[in-house]
This record gives C-alpha cells, sequence and structure tokens, in this order.
DNA sequence: AGATTATGACACCATTTGGTACCATATCAT
DNA sequence: ATGATATGGTACCAAATGGTGTCATAATCT
C-alpha cells in the first residue's frame, strides 16, 4: 500500500558506483525522465528505478510526475552529512601531508 | 597463499556503521590492537577483524604485528577521494542556501 | 612445560544487494 | 479506438554482506 517510505543512510546511498554516476547525471542536468537516465546506462530500466529509489529514500534526489514521464532531481542537501563527517578526519591528513612536507624539506 | 590484496571503494568502506566507528576509534587512539578495538564492539573479534581487513583493502588502515598482537592504526589519506568527489556538489548545496536566503531576506 | 592470550583462517548461515523478466496501468500519438 | 510509450510493481535469482562458531598456531606468563 504506503509507499513504506524507508529512510536510508547517505553513506549507503552513495557506496554504489552506479548511484554515484546518477548522482552526477542529475548534478549536470537538472532534471531528466527515466526513460533518458536509463539510456545513460547498461542495465534495464528496473535496475536503474531501483537505484534512483534508494537515492530518493536518502533524499538525494527528488520526483515529480509530468503527464506518463517521472523526472528526477538531485537534491545535494544530504550531502552535507557526508562532508560533516569528513571535516573530523580532515586535520588528519592535512597534518601527515604536513609531516610528510618537513620530512622531504631535510 | 597470497593476500589476495584485494583492492576496496573508500566509498563502500564507509558506507558501514560500524566500519566509520573503526575510524573514529582509531583516529582517537591512534594505535590499537584487535582485542582491544573489539572490546568496544558487541560483535565479536572475528567481525571486527573482517571490517578492518576491508578497511585495510581500501588502504583506510594499517596494521603491524608486535609480539602476539596486531596493532592497527588510521590512515586517513584514502579520504580524500571522498572529498575530492564532494567537492564537485558542494556548489549545488551553496547555491540552493544562497537562493534559500535571499527568499528569506524578502 | 603448561596454561592463557591474541590472532588468523575457515566453514557456515541468514539477509541484503543488484540485477533480470514479466505483467498491469496510465498517458500520448494517429 | 488502437497502438506505442513510460512507469510501477512484483516475483525471482545469484552473489555479496555481515555476522557466527570452531580450530590451529604463535607469543606470553607462571
Amino acid at each position: 500500500m504506503s509507499k513504506t517510505e524507508q529512510k536510508r543512510d547517505v553513506f549507503f546511498a552513495i557506496a554504489d558506483p552506479s548511484r554515484r554516476k546518477l548522482i552526477r547525471i542529475l548534478a549536470d542536468a537538472d532534471e531528466l525522465p527515466l526513460h533518458e537516465i536509463t539510456a545513460k546506462f547498461e542495465m534495464g530500466r528496473t535496475a536503474v528505478s531501483k537505484h534512483l529509489t534508494i537515492l530518493k529514500e536518502a533524499d538525494l534526489v527528488r520526483n515529480r510526475k509530468i503527464g506518463r514521464e517521472t523526472r528526477y532531481q538531485l537534491n545535494p542537501g544530504p550531502l552535507e552529512e557526508v562532508k560533516d563527517w569528513l571535516a573530523y578526519y580532515e586535520k588528519f591528513w592535512i597534518e601527515r601531508a604536513a609531516i610528510l612536507k618537513n620530512i622531504l624539506e631535510d
């Protein structure tokens, strides 16, 4: 009945290469219907649709019906969670880079 | 025989919450042996070890044997790939935030 | 030496993942 | 009205994932 409206982890959503490709395509195209998106992949429509569903569950994608087609759009907001997570570790690799630089300067 | 030396995607490696917890623990502790790490989790040693193997395959973790224990250390470098990936989309949510800000200012 | 500890290496298992094919339904074109 | 197109939904499947338990081995302690 209802969509079950599952909540998906953004880290899981971006783990798959096909889904990252989807994100990129949508970022560059603003809004696209499923059949056009499918044309850019090797896999079938059902598989693409499933990936889009997962992205939607992570709220990385929004969609609306226009006539018989469903158009998808990127919603990059949730990527900020990834950025925030990364921020904690940034200092580590910056420190390491600095240390390495110092070593190389000898 | 040989380690099979599998190459793992960093996006896959960070997709699992337990592995993100591992990364955090190692970031805060510098170097830890497996049994001490395991003590911080609900799951068994074997499972923790498997997660560490995956992190190692993504080169997010290095390890060395000291006596009978294997000590693990974080190697944050590969996280830069994630940062670079994110950089492409950052503008989108910054633009959106700016648009939203403009709307709110009316 | 003998017991304990730390780990690696497997075999095993339930569930999830990523894909397919197929059927039903709604919309559009002629 | 008929046919083609676009999508949703379901059933199905092989492989991967995330766990477990068990056994073997190496290192440490008394």
